[in-house]
RNA sequence: CGGGGCGUGGCGCAGUUUGGUAGCGCGGGUGCUUUGGGAGCACUAGGUCGCAGGUUCGAAUCCUGUCGCCCCGACCA
């Protein structure tokens, strides 16, 4: 491809609406263009590094067993209502885009593919003889994000590699999912990425275990928290770990200590010479179901830590046994809304509030969900809340509180904890890019749409399902995060749009010009994608450009055209060498087929 | 949705406080010069100042409404 054919559109200005350097350097490079929040136009440049990962990604798959497939985008609502998930995912803060058809049936666009593919799954599959079979697809998906940002990494229509496995036995699962395991791990490597597996949550997909594919990044979105020893890593939503030791309380005699307009832990501690570690922090919140249940919650946690929402949301939906759409803080105007008194002691609760506050409630529940973090368990002596302003008890103990409530991990996990499978280990925190997650689905999508298969028995079982996906257009961002200079973007040559440029310092002399045309076209011949900057621009915008776009290898044909010798040059370290042409082309030659 | 900020040629911005001929840099076009790290000179094209209403002799500027975009939080590949 000839560069003055290209439609290269580079920026030398930064443009206002982006924040993060990987977002910068693809509008710069004229690799994306916005069309609406959230929206983007791939241009031709991004369209090939698209190209290759998505090749790097089917050769994988491929290798792995899965068969390819194209799934429809527009989902009939009655599918995602067998699951239970219609509700969850257009209502509220659903992400799910959604419309109705000249008949008046709903449709939604996909953000994900598991109803659809179980569905075809139940009528294709009905013997065990049959499995285990993967299917996967590469194409759009559409989520309304509640904030789009950062350009590809969090967009509402991007590329997604998804694969879903079925399988007679859980045994067979997991073997798949390790071999996915082991797959992606070639993924990112074939794509010249360097990434983290960690432990993760299932999140709203929902099943057993699952782990995620993270490019570390100051402006990733997650957080990581790993030990030191690369033993254990984990997303914080799912972190575990062992909390520092809390200061020792002694003393029996529970006594009321006045706490006048102390209403934060630490206002508590710094008057009445207490650690954090020494009190219950107490918190109400609401949480309210997919049936729609307004459930209030009374949550219990060391005052040193924080409260998880993720590890919180699956404890509720464990004891409930429902889905939770959202979970919020209960404040005055919300007990004033539910005809309820507002002189609610907050700052002073406790974990044995009355119901009896509750007694009026127009639509919650009438009483609380009450559940307490292990690390407030485990304390044998503590400073609580009296449930009257303005006061806490001192020397207080569970007995005293008339019992433990249901005892649950809701705690986050933070960098210096002690790690659970060695506690001489710290936790350490990084941030993340998640651009891979594989889960153990289990059968909850089987079971829900009914997709079974007759095994040696006779007997119809649910299939034991997997599910991998791949933010196909987020990883290539956030390549562009992990690999740039000053000078711009710094493509690993696997993924990069061309693998060489060739530049003509100046088209008007026409020995460069010869030279240039002939190393081009015999690269062409040998199969290197290569492209070849032709335009009438003084040398330095070319080399510019160059470097913005990041292409690996750039051959300058220049002043020594004439006696043959050109310059070698590697984007990422910015190393030179003056060879003949032949001697250059052959370099390039072993680099890249060393490469692919 | 809550909080913060911004909408002025393709891009980056000034002008808005105090109403009075719409400006600068980059980019585009033409010509000459230059030609190895975003060249110089000259000429030139390109703007309903997000949109709608209002106030005023007069609105980019003041008022009201509305739309869009970005950042911080809840969502996730």
């Amino acid at each position: 491809m000839r560069v003055s054919r290209l439609m290269l559109a580079t920026l030398r200005d930064i443009p206002a609406d982006a924040e993060i350097t990987s977002h910068q350097l693809l509008l710069r490079g004229g690799f994306i263009k916005r069309v609406a929040s959230g929206i983007y136009a791939y241009m031709p440049l991004m369209w090939r590094v698209l190209q290759k990962i998505t090749s790097i990604v089917q050769q994988e798959m491929n290798a792995a067993g899965c068969l390819q497939t194209l799934l429809p985008q527009l989902h009939p609502s009655e599918l995602w209502k067998e699951s239970g998930r219609w509700q969850g995912y257009t209502a509220g803060e659903g992400i799910m885009f959604n419309l109705k058809d000249r008949q008046g049936k709903e449709l939604g666009l996909g953000p994900t593919h598991e109803e659809v593919i179980t569905s075809i799954a139940r009528e294709i599959i009905s013997s065990y003889k049959q499995l285990p079979v993967s299917f996967y697809q590469i194409q759009t998906k559409f989520r309304d994000e509640i904030r789009p940002r950062f350009g590809l990494m969090r967009s509402r229509e991007f590329i997604m590699k998804d694969a879903y496995s079925f399988h007679r036995t859980e045994k067979d699962l997991k073997e798949k999912y390790n071999k996915m395991d082991e797959a992606y791990k070639r993924i990112f490597e074939g794509c010249g990425l360097n990434t983290v597996a960690v432990e993760a949550d299932s999140g709203a997909i929902g099943g057993g275990a699952s782990q995620e594919f993270m490019i570390l990044a100051d402006s990733g979105e997650d957080s990581i928290l790993t030990s030191q020893d690369g033993l254990y890593s984990a997303n914080l939503e799912k972190a575990i770990s062992i909390p520092k030791k809390p200061l020792e309380l002694d003393g029996k005699d529970t006594y009321i200590i006045q706490t006048t307009n102390q209403k934060s832990i630490e206002e508590v501690c710094s008057n009445n010479k207490l650690d954090p570690s020494q009190i219950l922090k107490v918190v109400a919140m609401l949480a309210i179901t997919q049936e729609g249940k307004i459930q209030p919650l009374l949550l219990t946690i060391r005052g040193d830590q924080d409260i998880n929402e993720t590890k919180l949301t699956n404890a509720i939906e464990t004891e409930l046994k429902q889905n939770i759409l959202s979970l919020k803080q209960i404040t005055k105007d919300g007990l004033i809304s539910q005809g309820l008194s507002s002189n609610w002691p907050f700052g002073s609760l406790a974990p044995d509030l009355s119901d009896d506050l509750l007694i009026n409630a127009k639509t919650w529940e009438r009483n609380f969900l009450r559940l307490v973090d292990n690390s407030a368990a485990e304390l044998k002596s503590f400073v609580c809340g009296s449930n009257s302003i303005d006061k806490h008890r001192k020397f207080m103990d569970w007995e005293k509180l008339g019992g433990l409530p249901k005892k649950v991990d809701i705690r986050n996990s933070k960098a210096g904890d002690s790690c659970v499978h060695d506690p001489d280990q710290k936790l350490l925190e990084r941030r993340g890019i998640e651009i891979g997650h594989i889960f153990q689905l289990g059968k909850k999508y089987s079971n829900a749409l009914n997709a079974t298969f007759t095994n040696e028995q006779g007997i119809e079982e649910s299939f034991w399902m997997g599910c991998y996906g791949i933010g196909i257009s987020r990883l290539a961002q956030a390549a562009v995060e992990q690999h740039h200079d000053e000078s711009g973007i710094v493509w690993p040559i696997e993924i990069a749009p061309f693998e060489v440029i060739v530049v003509i310092a100046n088209i008007n002399d026409s020995n460069q010009q010869k030279l240039g045309e002939k190393i081009y076209q015999e690269l062409i011949k040998e199969g290197v994608d290569t492209l070849l900057d032709d335009r009438p621009e003084r040398a330095g915008v070319k080399f510019k450009d160059a470097d913005l776009i990041g292409i690996p290898w750039r051959v300058v044909v220049g002043r020594d055209a004439a006696s043959d010798k050109v310059e070698l040059v590697n984007r990422a370290n910015k190393q030179t060498s003056i060879l003949s042409s032949q001697a250059a082309k052959d370099a390039l030659y072993r680099d890249i087929s060393n490469k692919s």
